[in-house]
DNA sequence: ATCGTTCTATTGCCAGAACAATTATATGAT
DNA sequence: ATCATATAATTGTTCTGGCAATAGAACGAT
């Protein structure tokens, strides 16, 4: 029988690590009333605003539904309102406050610091080598979703 | 103002790798009625059984509340009993059913397809290269919990 | 123009995960 | 032995996230 250690398997320590930085996240952004998912919508509307709930939900890798409900609190929140969507009647565009656009100047240097905490002593060469990897990992599991 | 583009930052990286994963094994799993988490509870006592909720939580890194709400699924499932700790009677420890036991023959294989899929055409070097970084990053978070 | 298909947003349901709080037991100091 | 403290399991609440299903709008073929 082969010899297994759960605690050298790559779906634990992907998943482990995962974990750790979302937590992370959430403690930097608790004074925000902000999670790292919604943080991370956020920050797909301020490389580009006017995106439909589909086209985000594309872009944060998430599913429709899951992205509805964090805009619908995006929204109560304050951060982000909806616009009509001129060319399809069925979705609507999304755009930021000014709460929304505030927020990255007070997001961006939080986030800074706890990605700065998780890399420390990591050499930028490899950190890129690891990133690529897990890229690598994700395109190859694309047939099974 | 610095340009920031979030398909490459880390953390979106690592979610996005991590929930695919955990997506793929899901599958794999359907048939069998069990999540990726269970699997990993199962993992750890296919390694050492009778130990108790606590040592669970510590060992798969989640809380305690969520791992009591997970072994309530896995005894209703049967596949796990709970015996009356001699040592300590405010907990107790946990052992496999033979149905758990015998669950390892038929999701190892599984979940090694998935391994097999999501590490296709990565070189193990690399790979452990990858996951000693992950490992690092893990443990520089250490203190923000 | 109409009808069937496709697509978008949405809701419901369930599992995982974090935190706070509670209960019961164990432990340590006195 | 007693009392304060610490620890284990548990419950409640909230958010994320997957899948299924639905309503409504768009679109394509005829």
């Amino acid at each position: 029988m082969k010899k297994v250690n759960p605690d050298n398997s790559l779906g634990f320590i992907l998943n482990r690590t995962n974990t750790r930085m979302k937590n992370a996240l959430l403690h930097k952004f608790r004074d925000y009333d902000l999670t790292p998912e919604q943080w991370a919508v956020l920050n797909r509307l301020w490389v580009k605003e006017g995106v439909t709930p589909k086209e985000l939900a594309d872009l944060t890798c998430k599913d429709q539904p899951t992205t509805v409900r964090m805009l619908a609190k995006l929204q109560n929140k304050g951060y982000i309102t909806r616009e009509v969507n001129p060319e399809d009647s069925r979705s609507f565009l999304i755009y930021l406050t000014s709460k929304g656009r505030e927020a990255k100047d007070i997001l961006f240097p939080l986030a800074f610091e706890v990605l700065n905490e998780a890399t420390r002593g990591i050499e930028a060469e490899q950190l890129e080598a690891a990133k690529s990897i897990l890229n690598q990992i994700y395109r190859n599991l694309e047939s099974q979703r």
